[in-house]
DNA sequence: AAAATATAGTTGTCTATACCAATTATGCTG
DNA sequence: CAGCATAATTGGTATAGACAACTATATTTT
């Protein structure tokens, strides 16, 4: 619980990286009123405006609540912080109660289309191309492609498309996943599509197409997924 | 232009509302720069850092955005702002530069069925029920069908479907929008759907459920609407 | 015992000032 | 004219203090 004045960061931003260090632990769960401001400020032998300032922010983020009078609090959790998280397959699958698998159908690095190359922001032409038919207790459920940045990511072998793509690259390459970008629609089983999963030719799909960003807001990857119609619905809390 | 120190309303919230008429009536464009800080104080004669608590709420707001040596401007309209946002279907044509219109097929007060009593909780069993085909640029886009809470909004007529029904639950039966929860899932047109939607029997649509609920958690709607396939795409951002 | 009043503690608002850091405009110099 | 140093302007950080509005608690009065 210490702050250094002679570091460069600020210090209402030390201050703030503290309090939400005390949220993550759980030190400071949900209802806990925070030491009040005044008190603050002489613990830290700073100004009760730059503590303000450190607060102010994690209010609007919502992860704080004041009360005139009363003082500061931690803000119950909320459904929606949930929904603000960037899903996995994985992640989605085990949300629902099912067991998520996939069949790696192909790996191979490939010249990229126009589309795709405009949307990964690409100057040389080269992608990984990542085919899985994603499986949810067993069973077909979507037929994924992805396509990752090739110069982003050298060396990537096909042994990444096991397991949890997410926690390789952020490993072994040190990007930070940031936003996304979906787009949902409607539209029928290709022949292959069909076959794979199981299901006739001109069955409804659902075609989900991501592109996520790191935090810098490069665009690192384009996936291009087709859901079957009769199993998977897409679900989303729009807050406020 | 002008602020009341004398009014019981915070100077700093004054000159916030000031600045975001001024958004809204299109007066500071995107991209526009503010008058400095040091200009606004001397304008209204206040401190600059009320100044700036006033322009940092709508930076947090991401309506602004401030760079510093340069200026603070009016921020870019990101996609991103129309879907944290709860959309109806004339605000989001609007987004995507169409004009929206509607035909009503039906209005009428029904029973529930069983799904849609327990969405809206309802203890009475009564809905208004409003089917609605919606147009973008005078061609067929969605069937959409309303269920309404009829205790919550007695004496509803079918005057009420045409413009913003939004609007008139707000006005006249006080309502206060709040959250949303959405699915989508593909499916395949029916025979009432298809003539309707100028589609052939079997074509996709994007079936989309949303059940909306007051500021106060009341659920009061639930609509499925079925979106052309061809022509529509659901988009969505996911930030962080 | 109940009601009114005081008191202390909290966040909310606002001032006036100071210096720092990044950017842009200006004017000088070669 | 180009390049460079300087000044002016902008937002970023921080201080110290004042009063207001509100809440909870303790004290006094009725």
């Amino acid at each position: 619980m210490k702050i250094n004045k002679k570091s460069p960061l600020p210090i209402y931003y030390q201050i703030q990286e503290m309090i939400r260090g005390k949220l993550e632990s759980g030190e400071w769960p949900p209802g806990y009123m925070l030491p009040s401001e005044r008190i603050f400020a002489e613990e830290f032998d700073v100004s009760r405006m730059t503590v303000r300032q450190a607060v102010t922010e994690l209010v609007s983020e919502q992860l704080l609540t004041r009360e005139k009078g009363k003082g500061t609090f931690v803000a119950e959790h909320k459904i929606e912080q949930m929904l603000q998280g960037l899903t996995s397959f994985t992640e989605d699958m085990k949300a629902r109660g099912m067991k998520a698998s996939s069949e790696l159908q192909l790996f191979q690095m490939e010249e990229a289309d126009a589309a795709t190359a405009r949307l990964l922001q690409l100057k040389g032409g080269s992608v990984y191309r990542m085919e899985r038919l994603r499986l949810a207790d067993n069973k077909p459920m979507a037929l994924e492609n992805s396509y990752l940045h090739a110069e982003m990511f050298p060396g990537l072998g096909k042994e990444a498309a096991s397991g949890s793509i997410y926690n390789r690259l952020e490993q072994d390459y040190g990007i930070t996943i940031g936003s996304a970008d979906q787009s949902l629609e409607a539209s029928l089983a290709s022949e292959r599509e069909a076959e794979l999963l199981g299901i006739a030719p001109g069955a409804p799909v659902l075609l989900i197409s991501r592109t996520t960003y790191t935090a810098d807001g490069e665009p690192f990857e384009h996936v291009i997924s087709s859901y079957r119609g009769d199993r998977y619905k897409f679900r989303i809390h729009m807050p406020r």
